[in-house]
DNA sequence: GGCGTGAGCTGAATCGGTTGAGTCCCGCGC
DNA sequence: GCGCGGGACTCAACCGATTCAGCTCACGCC
């Protein structure tokens, strides 16, 4: 079968019997042509198939109809790391009703991620981008403000060069605290994700506030690059040292499951005598045994409002930061009392 | 800081005090100018920092530069099946060196997968598609081909509108089943994917055939959405019937991982009384305990080669099947010795 | 009847590349 | 000395949309 001829508007020109340009009003609802044409032409177009061409969209109005989301992350990460499908899943549900098309691009270090926006700037292939993994005093902002590309940051609030979506991570830090508190935990920990990622500052700060508090003498915390390898490596330190903690929170659920099995092979009973809370809650948090106690907040959610935002700071729209709910605890089989000591 | 202005090559030619004609054939290698006046150009050009614009590369040869890829499966799954992620960094390295980019779009159900095939068509937004999870009678490849869109399939071969990229997994399946025999295996169940899948019916078939040339009796097999809940269903199903069988195989490792929960909640060890094996290999497979025993393939090197397959495909070669290197087994804590009838 | 007005449309320029059809000049062969 | 070939460029059309400056009516109004 050979393959369609693709319409263009000069083909629904012709089939109308009127110019380019009106077929160009009716098909966009500008004014210019009567109500009549315009159902003419939306029909004939509609009967053709008529897709206006994206790359002479762009050309004329300046605009790519398209977003661009950079994941400079390790492969090894990503693939467990359920966290940047469902932003991903959440960013396309943001996307779909405009036709705005996303590029991805996945890469090895922060270089080549700057690279990554010159490129699409230069080849003018996005009109934003959405920026995770916010690191101190991060040079991609000065990048982007000097390119004048528009950008959504996603996961923390009051960047004073771009818009934000982000959530209030300190309720959820007091939430889990005061829970383990309660139930008499007094030796807690925390397995971080990287020291220069600016959201696990900040929940450091609330943990270190919240811990206060509520009287604890401090969150014990450990770095890592949230792998489960380093999870579990951190995990065992933690678990051979002298005051050892009868409670860790894992600033992923990929560490936890891996600290479950840790648990599994030092014997140590859990809930019995550790409890684990995992931030981020996924299917994975379900699937194991005992089923892990979790942090969850919608990450699709993350993804929507942060393609909606940046589609509206395109459209030239002032965008404000925008707070989501936010993230809840969801308590089941990996948290109890604290043994008795 | 006012944003950076893009350079054209109408810029350049007038910085080098010739026509854009003339800058466009040094810029792309093409003969009709001194290789002198190539260098000045091409100087001018990097000192300018110029980009081809995309849309109007894209408007002048019909090429967008752009490949896509559409993941229909519901976002639950998604959000933890590491092999989308894998796939998609192999793509990414694939593409990397050609300055192509990746579209991505996640689907909810067929009807919205064709549809978006339509719109990058008419939208001229692809040169190509990469497919995968074909289905039986899979209407994505007629469609595909009535609109002259190239695509190249992932994951199996012999497809008669489309070159692929595929491994033998026959070879592996015969591998696996040999392997938990030796040990004494003889009641044999498989948890397998969606059986409208493709690669699952040929597996299933795999099965079948090397089960009688090793004089097994049959595997018998359960279908499922790929989800740890279903995959941990028909395990508690499995396991509850009269036969329980002395070794699973799991068509992705989240259900794999499923499993090994189930067995703890009703107090079945592994692997001494049941063995497991995971069909993918992720870093899930190393984080639980015990260990799972699983059925490696390099997921990116599936990219990869796609990727190059598909931009070959587009470059108008001719591109044939493309076989990969087999998977493997690697044997980890979940397998070991049929238990003593 | 003349004139302003605005709706409805046309024509052409424009975006930034690619490309085929010239143009010009230099060197070479006879 | 003339013609020819070809290297090095220039020019202009073209891809498919948007958009602005007209143009042409019909209509209302004094």
């Amino acid at each position: 079968m050979s393959p369609l001829k693709r319409p263009t508007i000069a083909d629904i020109a012709a089939a109308a019997g009127v110019s380019k340009g009106a077929v160009s009003y009716a098909l966009n609802g500008k004014p210019g042509v009567s109500e009549q044409t315009r159902a003419r032409i939306l029909e004939i177009a509609a009967r053709m198939g008529w897709h206006p061409s994206s790359a002479a969209r762009a050309l004329s109005d300046g605009r790519s109809g398209a977003i661009g989301l950079v994941v400079d992350r390790p492969a090894w990460v990503l693939g467990i790391e359920p966290f940047f499908m469902q932003l991903i899943s959440g960013v396309e549900s943001g996307l779909a009703a405009t036709g705005t098309a996303l590029l991805l691009q996945v890469t090895e270090d922060a270089d080549a991620e700057e690279a990554a926006y010159r490129r699409w700037w230069g080849e003018r292939r996005v009109d934003g981008v959405l920026l995770v993994d916010l690191r101190e005093d991060d040079p991609r902002l000065a990048l982007l403000a000097e390119l004048g590309l528009p950008a959504v940051v996603v996961g923390h609030a009051g960047v004073p060069e771009a818009p934000s979506v982000w959530m209030n991570d300190g309720a959820a830090v007091r939430e889990v605290l005061a829970y383990l508190a309660a139930m008499g935990h007094r030796r807690i920990a925390r397995v971080a994700g990287p020291a220069h990622f600016v959201h696990t500052r900040e929940r450091g700060e609330d943990f270190a506030r919240s811990a206060h508090e509520l009287g604890l003498s401090g969150v014990d915390c450990v770095h890592t690059d949230y792998s489960g390898e380093e999870g579990a490596r951190a995990t065992r330190r933690l678990l051979s040292g002298a005051a050892r903690p009868t409670a860790v929170i894992y600033d992923n659920d990929v560490m936890a499951v891996a600290a479950l099995s840790v648990t599994q092979e030092m014997g140590i009973s859990v809930p019995g005598e550790l409890s684990l809370v995992a931030w981020d809650d996924s299917e994975l948090c379900r699937l194991v045994h005992p089923s892990l106690t979790a942090v969850s907040r919608s990450v699709p959610e993350y993804g929507r409002r942060a393609a909606a935002a940046l589609l509206a700071l395109v459209g030239g729209e002032a965008v404000p930061d925008i707070q989501l709910e936010p993230p809840v605890l969801v308590p089941r089989g990996s948290t109890a009392p604290a043994p008795r000591p």
